[in-house]
DNA sequence: GCCTGGCCACAACCAGCGGTTGTACCCATA
DNA sequence: TATGGGTACAACCGCTGGTTGTGGCCAGGC
């Protein structure tokens, strides 16, 4: 099916007759009508009944059309996706299911008229690069890595702190806890595949390995979520930690533990940032339900790196 | 932008190579590659980086591959829409906005998975060929008209009593009344242009006339509801008869006026008509539903043509 | 009843799109 | 440095999809 052949036969269905459609595509009559022929020979069915006075949709044309006209809005839709300039406002995530992507669900919900696009980029160099570029508008990251200030041009905020819980399989010696305190965990082996090496992610949790002695296992290749809850679930000496607001997609229930960690919880600190000079309205907008939804979180008895910026 | 294009870039984005993606569509490498060409020239973006073990995403690329997968989506309901054999629920209904138009809404809300496509026939005569021919699978009539029993292998079931209201302009002598005794209309020119002759509506009104005593103005072409509207409202001395579910798109409130009719109030009676042999799952799905809605309903006061099944 | 006007379909023709094969180039790896 | 796997470019060609020309059909008016 081609695009241009549906624009074609909304044109004839909006104007009733072939001959004046043609004129508004800019084609010959004829063309027009093998383009019709062709499009009824692929679908199979008759789409107009051609009278002395034009062409008038029949009961299979009418149950077509507004199909037709829903394929050339997302079709225009997507390329304005890419068109530079009033492009919709283009967010790099870490992960979807992440509570990232979760904030961004809430704002789609609260602006259902703004048109969004969600990316995944590998590291926060790498948003950094694409926010300069105006690749992108805005990223959520851990920002920043110790040493490594963000550039001038790039600001940043806090907007939401997620606390980190322990996820056990049933078997796990403390898969009956309530909560765990974090000094507690010093003994336990924690399993957290697909750390790569340079991320934001690797400086946090080197961090948190420093200062309570804990034992982070970031070997093996990430095979993905599904392997990595398979693993912990039927392994009882492994568990591993997950924000607190990440979805699991956990068709099985495996019986799988969320532990609380406390004393202090850790909890992992999402930052927004875009390019200073970015003129996207779109990105006023997120900002502003970004800070209304960060208010009023309570950071006592909480840990976070020190290298992180402050609220 | 040709759709097998975009089927091209999909596979491509999936196998992370041209290559591979070749093989799965039956095409040689080389087409891939001037197809993806020709889609980033379309486009104006490269979408993909060509490296040594193959081809990659750009963020341009992540970007439109969700909107891409969507319109590939759009494109295979399109074609089932009007593929014989296991297609969408067409049902046909009498207008949009009309209280037909809200069972159809209701029903798509509780059964949000059922596909549905709804069409626009010109009279009871179409429907019931188009429901023999099965090119709809069910419609909403109000039947049958006097003389005219519906043939045996049609079946059909009242779902709906819809009140007719009296609309009026602010300046009407009616406009400021609570309600309004049906006997009383009497003497006031009631305006609906657009009635077809040979319709139902047509019956129906014939008989409300007859029963009445009423004056109703059929004259005039069918402009559309707009401009309906604009002639109620700035003139005092027509009033129109409208269901009581009926919605208005009204951007500015010329100060229409909704009055109930009483003593009897008179009602339009919709039924839903289907063949006695329509095998598809989700008719059955549609008449529980509407039979469901429809029950609980009060026929006292009201008032419907003789020649109306009864419920 | 026939002419006329408006509209669609078919035929013939042709440019160019979009496929194929052949080949060069690039880069990671041994 | 050789090798293998991947992509891009060039040349070629069939067929899709456009054009012009023409005929048929139907409704409405003289």
């Amino acid at each position: 099916m081609d695009l241009d052949t549906v624009r074609t036969f909304v044109a004839a269905a909006d104007a009733g007759q072939f001959q004046e459609a043609a004129a508004e595509l800019a084609v010959t009559q004829q063309a027009v009508s093998k383009r019709i022929a062709a499009l009824e020979r692929n679908l199979g069915v008759r789409l107009f009944t051609r009278t002395a006075r034009g062409a008038e949709l029949t009961i299979d044309g009418q149950a077509f059309l507004p199909h037709a006209r829903e394929l050339l809005r997302v079709a225009e839709r997507a390329a304005t996706s890419v068109r530079t300039g009033h492009r919709p406002l283009r967010v790099d995530v870490i992960a979807s299911r992440s509570a990232q992507s979760g904030l961004m669900r809430g704002f789609h919900r609260a602006h259902p008229d703004i048109e969004l696009d969600v990316v995944m980029l590998f590291d926060i160099e790498t948003a950094v690069a694409a926010i300069r570029s105006g690749a992108i508008d805005a990223s959520f990251r851990a920002v920043a890595a110790p040493g490594r200030p963000l550039p001038p041009d790039i600001e940043s905020v806090r907007v939401l702190d997620e606390p980190l819980q322990l996820l056990t399989g049933p078997a796990h010696a403390l898969a009956g806890a309530r909560s765990v305190p974090l000094a507690q965990l010093a003994g336990h082996r924690i399993w957290m595949p697909g750390i790569v090496p340079g991320t934001e992610w690797t400086a946090y949790y080197d961090d948190l390995v420093a200062e309570f002695g804990l034992t982070i296992e970031a070997t093996g290749p990430n095979f993905g979520s599904d392997a990595l809850l398979d693993t912990i679930a039927d392994t009882p000496a492994l568990a591993t930690f997950m924000g607190e607001h990440t979805r699991l997609i956990w068709p099985a229930d495996h019986g799988l533990r969320r532990i609380p960690v406390t004393d202090p919880t850790p909890v992992y600190p999402h930052s927004l940032l875009w390019h200073r000079d970015n003129p996207h309205p779109a990105l006023a907008t997120l900002r502003a339900h970004l800070a209304a939804a960060a208010a009023g979180h309570d950071a006592a008895g909480t840990w976070t790196p020190g290298w992180v910026i402050p609220r």
